[in-house]
RNA sequence: CGGGGCGUAGCACAGCCUGGUAGUGCGCUCGCUUUGGGAGCGAGAGGUCGCAAGUUCGAAUCUUGCCGCCCCGACCA
């Protein structure tokens, strides 16, 4: 993508509104813009991270042996009336009323679409278990929107939904979720610890929520060092009771956020208690009959008796991981893109737009890049050299490769690798097949 | 929802106290000079001063009401 040719709204200075970290880079970066209280536009550059982690969350949700399905975001009162929850949700459901008077809300999470879903269509035990997620917009008026797009009313959301016969394949169903979040947030290129939490008013009695270590973390979290040290499982597929050791093995240490944590019951000697900040970024739950048995949704089982079946729900905050990656993973002068994620692989700063030489060298890189297919960046503007690289530095794309009339003479290329900020000088061709890693 | 703050050009702000034809920096456009880490000179474009009512000969400025946004707290799958 040529710069010239792209949207990108860059600002030089913060916006007074953003307070944290994420929100000011989002921001300055041009990534999102605000619509109303904790309601954003995404712009080009934003849209690509958002898609990206999502594609990650989604294809870890695949592996698992979820079911992608795609829900309203509009949903029936009435569902939520078997349920309860529509008298109980209170003022974060947004309700709306059609033209016909029906009453409708913007669906603040799944459980009893989904439910109604499963009931219709699963008669037999020989279905299960069954998984299913999607990835959809939520809207929770909160009374206070806060921290740009970490804690918006509007947000995108990956929500699985398990179906199992009784507890114990409830039970695989969770570590199975539990395994797959470790994997998700190691590729997103984040440490995400899992804390025991507090079940809330979703009910249940197994929950945990993944936090990501910021500074800039709305809750307190306390656990054994030894936690962040532990290898992510990376297998394709676990046994049951290879879920179990992994799960137990995370689960082994202590972690707890401030709500759930007991400094009278908590026995981590001092010195391997580490205390931070943290960011919740996923929530799992096993909830058993609380939806199931309401709203009846039972399958036969081997007797040809009815069962309720044992449900648990599963989320990830996918627009909440943009900020959250960002909190992690930044410095001074910008964004610091996990590959996994990066909006584009690289950059290309043409140093001297518009001199002729320089120019074609950098326009037959570009060309070779793409043929390569690298997603790069190619600033190809008049821009000063200066503000080609603070603007490249901003966004945070992995790789920044430079080319310049002394280089030209040489054939050479400049590859500055973003995170470490290392910088080597490489043939065209060296600088080619490092940067669609083959070397 | 309690407390606090702020709405003036795309962004950051001054002007308001003490009423008199709208300013600064960055960004944007054009020209020239520049180009290896946020350039220089010159010329421009861009604002019903959040909205409404009131006071006044005259309101960005004073008064009242409303709306919006931010921060702290409470809240929070």
């Amino acid at each position: 993508m040529r710069l010239s040719r792209y949207f990108l709204p860059t600002l030089k200075e913060d916006p007074k509104e953003a307070q944290i970290v994420s929100h000011r880079l989002m921001l300055r970066a041009g990534m999102i813009q605000q619509s109303s209280a904790g309601i954003y536009s995404w712009l080009p550059l934003g849209q690509r991270v958002l898609r990206n982690i999502e594609q990650v969350v989604r294809e870890e949700q695949d592996r698992a042996g979820a079911l992608e399905i795609l829900m309203p975001t509009l949903q029936p009162a009435d569902l939520w009336r078997e349920s309860g929850r529509y008298d109980d949700y209170g003022k974060e459901m947004l309700r709306i009323t059609d033209r016909h008077d029906r009453q409708m809300l913007y669906g603040p999470t799944n459980e009893e679409q989904v439910t109604d879903i499963f009931r219709s269509h699963v008669n037999s035990y020989k279905n299960l278990p069954l998984n299913l997620y999607h990835i959809q917009w939520k809207f929770r008026d909160e009374v206070r929107p806060r921290f740009g797009i970490m804690r918006g009313r509007e947000f995108l959301m990956k929500d699985a939904y398990s179906f199992d016969l009784d507890f114990d394949g409830a039970k695989i169903a969770y570590n199975n979720m539990f395994v797959a979040y470790l994997k998700t947030f190691a590729r997103l290129g984040l440490k995400a610890i899992p804390l025991r939490a507090a079940t809330g008013p979703i009910g249940g009695d197994l929950s945990h929520e993944f936090i990501v270590l910021a500074d800039t973390g709305e809750s307190e979290v306390f656990y054994h060092k030894d936690l962040l040290s532990l290898e992510t499982p990376d297998q394709a597929s676990y046994s049951a009771d290879e879920l179990q050791a992994i799960v137990d093995k995370w689960t082994g240490y202590y972690a707890a956020a401030d709500d759930m944590h007991d400094a009278a019951a908590c026995d981590v000697a001092a010195d391997d208690l580490v205390t931070r900040r943290g960011i919740e970024v996923g929530h799992i739950f096993h909830f058993g009959d609380k939806y199931s048995k309401i709203m009846g949704a039972t399958v036969a089982g081997p007797d040809g008796k009815d069962v309720t079946v044992s449900m648990g729900s599963y989320g990830i905050g996918v627009s909440r991981l943009v900020g959250g990656i960002i909190e992690a993973s930044h410095d001074y002068d910008g964004i610091i893109w996990p590959e996994s994620v990066a909006p584009f692989k690289a950059g290309l700063i043409n140093l001297k737009s518009g001199d002729e030489p320089c120019d074609q060298a950098c326009d037959e890189f570009y060309g070779k890049l793409q043929g390569a297919g690298v997603e790069v960046l190619y600033d190809d503007t008049s821009g000063r050299a200066g503000e080609k690289f603070a603007k490249m530095d901003l966004i945070g794309l992995p790789w920044q490769a430079t080319i310049g009339p002394r280089g030209v003479k040489s054939g050479i290329v400049e590859i500055k690798n973003r995170a470490t900020g290392e910088k080597q000088e490489l043939s065209a061709d060296d600088a080619l097949q490092l940067l669609a890693g083959r070397r």
